[in-house]
DNA sequence: GTTCCGATGCTT
DNA sequence: AGCATCGGAACG
């Protein structure tokens, strides 16, 4: 069962990002649980697309959350993304690694553990699906899960934005602490 | 174990 | 010019 559009509208980038982590990525039969997620906020966010301001590449950003943003990065990688809030919060949430759950026997048990081999997993492009809606069964979709009680969040400065300034510094990565699936 | 580098194409 | 990355080579 598709997580709602609200789940999605009702939540600022961060707090999505930390409530991503144990819900399940779902895509035909294949399944990854989420352990690692990074918000990226609006124009103020100097690591983030919507620094700029609108342009094609990030608008979905600026839309309602619940949509997919992916692009391509370093000419060869695709990056999921999913759109948090509203028009007045802007932003999206990069998941970052997934643990492998189910459709992927034979795979190397890391495949998902990082943005861009998650999305080779997966087959995840933004030729296909950038802009899809993530609230339909049908397509990807994320569907509800829950951290285990031994599990803990671990929050760190996100990755690869050192040219953000003090942006760089602030805690908006999020994982589940000690998983092995995490990208590092 | 660490660090460095090239691949490869889209964005500002 | 630089990038929200990755895998392999080089080094010690």
């Amino acid at each position: 069962m598709a997580l709602s559009r609200s789940f999605y509208t009702q939540r600022s980038p961060a707090v999505l990002a930390h409530d991503l982590l144990g819900k399940y990525l779902v895509f035909g039969d294949k399944t990854g649980r989420i352990v690692e997620a990074e918000a990226y906020l609006g124009p103020e966010d100097q690591a983030s697309h919507a620094r700029f301001g609108v342009t094609k590449r990030n608008e979905l950003m600026f839309g309602p959350g619940g949509f997919a943003y992916v692009y391509l990065i370093y000419g060869m990688h695709d990056m999921f993304n999913v759109t948090a809030g509203s028009k007045r919060t802007p932003g999206a949430v990069l998941v970052r690694a997934v643990e492998l759950v189910e459709g992927f026997r034979g795979a190397d048990p890391k495949a998902g553990a990082g943005p861009g081999k998650l999305c080779r997993a997966f087959g995840i492009g933004r030729v296909q699906h950038n802009g899809c809606d993530l609230t339909t069964d049908r397509g990807i979709h994320l569907a509800d899960g829950r951290l285990r009680r031994s599990e803990k969040v671990a929050t760190s400065p996100r990755i690869g934005v050192d040219y953000a300034g003090e942006w760089a510094a602030r805690p908006l990565r999020f994982s589940i602490a000690g998983n092995p699936a995490v990208s590092r």
